[in-house]
DNA sequence: CCCCGCCGTGTAATCGATTCCATGCACCCG
DNA sequence: CGGGTGCATGGAATCGATTACACGGCGGGG
């Protein structure tokens, strides 16, 4: 492969010169810009991005280190992140946790050993030390959808509390009164949220959220069906399963049709995350619908932002209510998706 | 951030013996190695990987150029990529094309200018000027999925037609006779060879496949959703649609309902590639399942194989059928997913 | 007419690692 | 006791870029 060595060589100019020009370093005569231009395009020349990032030190990339990669609310962020990175002239690499701390860190770490330029973290737990160090070593980082108390991180997120209002107004006036929650891990902020969000909700309707009414999922789809088995085997089992997210909700309708028993008949279903398959699942689901699209590119203009030292604020963004048929038909309807 | 020349400070030493226990040569004495280890502990030392790069000519790292994130088949395929990468020590970095050629070449190269070690593709198109050259140079690099016939690259990917024979004679057995199928771009293996394989398999029964009955699909659910009008406004329209790819069978189930029809009574549906959410879809859809783990670990092993001088073989993996509701009920079914 | 300053260019230092080669020392064998 | 072998170590070159600095030539102003 081709170096500018050889392009100054094929040029008749100096390796300086050949990298004035690359660069567009105004004090270059146009005959030797246009002798390097051949040269370059006779030559095949593309510049090696190691060479240069080790010299500049910066590698004009971000990390992305997402919770889980077969979850679509994740696939959508990652795709608006790197739409918007690459507007920017960033390029994105992507680490796959899987739910799993120990994996999280091993990619922080590979992406901090490449010399990434920042992080965009949705993290799996509370914070790995690894991590902590890496926010206070100052490496410029944005929390997204998840984030870690008490370090100083820009979060960009979406808050679901109205939505989670609406969803339980709707249910109170579809009748149901038993209301049960499939819980993330607790060790992530979305976890507890959506339960804090719920039983603030209910409360407000007199509804209480006693502890049998609440499973521990850690948002897989595993995880829903077996808690939405535990919640079947109640002597007096709910009437409505709020799942925190999407796959779980997946788990709790493979339950729920294990047995035999129909959604919303037998028992209603929500979900946490809105993906276009809820449209078509039987029956179409209700769903809180994150901004997904938004977070991503507002998380990365944080992120940037930080990176070429300018502010770079939180955000957080409203969620909102898509009401379909998995919770009970709705005589006056507070929203109806166009399915 | 220490530099191997800190560690050196630190521990007494010269940079060459940091980096022999770093690599661990084996010629440097215990005491030497104990003092360079507290000095990297001390320090909280990590080698640059960009500098590492740049001098070993290698980086570790492989690049992943798919066709489309949003498509649960190729995330999966690119979590299996991942897995076995970081099995073999490799990272993984993934460019999302969006079925778009121009997207596609974007990654590509910053792919090549990253010095990436080797490249797996799944092409969007006949093949760009670009990717040819790269082949020609020697760049290692392995087809997945789709591939671009007459250059010299491996190709892992899944053989479809043992599976559309078992789909055709599956259709046959239900009565149907009139079979419409949506295609993919036809710039792509894939587009291609499902729909030859599908005509050939037809031809098996004595059916026929007019070109009314081919619509021209580009693996979105939004193309998906047209031809499928298109088959419905025929004068005589097709008792079966078979969609290429997941995504066109959203869209064909979207284009069914919009009208007001039922899948399988009105209009049956399969499609090419298995998805988790088929099972939940009403009905759950008939579907052509690919090994996909296995397609994405036997990728990594053939690029790395040749990345590490190897031969690097292509693989063929059989597809199979896996039969729900979506094509109608079988008196005597073939095979019966466990949903 | 002379000097100052600017413009275009080249030389060389630099980024952080790896690795070849030389050196010094200890030990072994004859 | 002398010379050869081998091991531990350090110095310095190297990878491919960017960029500070030096330098020669030319034009304009006093």
């Amino acid at each position: 492969m081709a170096s500018i060595k050889d392009v100054a060589a094929e040029a008749g100019v100096s390796v300086a010169t050949v990298s004035r020009v690359l660069n567009d370093h105004p004090s270059v005569s146009a005959e030797a810009r246009a002798r390097v231009l051949a040269a370059v395009e006779a030559l095949g020349y593309r510049p090696n991005a190691v060479a240069r990032s080790l010299r500049t030190d910066q590698t004009r990339t971000l990390g992305l280190v997402i919770s889980d990669v077969l979850n679509p609310y994740f696939t959508e962020l990652a795709r608006s992140v790197e739409e918007e990175a690459r507007a920017l002239g960033y390029s994105v690499i992507i680490g796959n946790a899987d739910e799993r701390p120990d994996l999280q860190d091993h990619h922080v770490r590979t992406l901090l050993d490449r010399r990434i330029d920042g992080l965009l973290v949705s993290p799996t737990d509370g914070g790995s030390p690894l991590m902590l160090d890496a926010a206070r070593a100052g490496t410029p980082m944005v929390f997204v959808d998840r984030w870690i108390p008490g370090v100083d991180v820009p979060v960009v997120r979406a808050d679901g509390r109205g939505a989670v209002r609406d969803l339980v107004a709707h249910l109170h006036g579809l009748g149901h009164r038993r209301l049960a929650i499939i819980a993330g891990p607790a060790a992530t902020t979305t976890g507890q949220e959506r339960v804090a969000a719920f039983r603030e909700a209910l409360a407000a309707f007199g509804l209480d959220l006693p502890g049998t009414h609440i499973g521990q999922g850690d948002f897989q789809a595993e995880s829903g069906r077996r808690v939405t088995e535990g919640f079947l085997d109640l002597a007096e089992p709910p009437e409505v399963v709020f799942a925190a997210d999407n796959l779980m909700a997946l788990g709790a309708l493979d339950a729920v049709r294990a047995r035999g028993l129909r959604v919303p008949d037998d028992l209603a279903l929500a979900a946490f995350d809105d993906i276009p398959w809820f449209v078509h699942t039987d029956p179409p689901i209700t769903a809180i619908a994150q901004p997904t699209g938004e977070l991503g590119r507002a998380a990365v203009r944080a992120l940037v932002d930080r990176i070429e030292g300018r502010a770079g604020e939180s955000v957080t963004l409203p969620a909102r209510l898509v009401v379909r048929r998995s919770c009970g038909e709705n005589p006056t309807p507070v929203q109806r998706s166009t399915s």
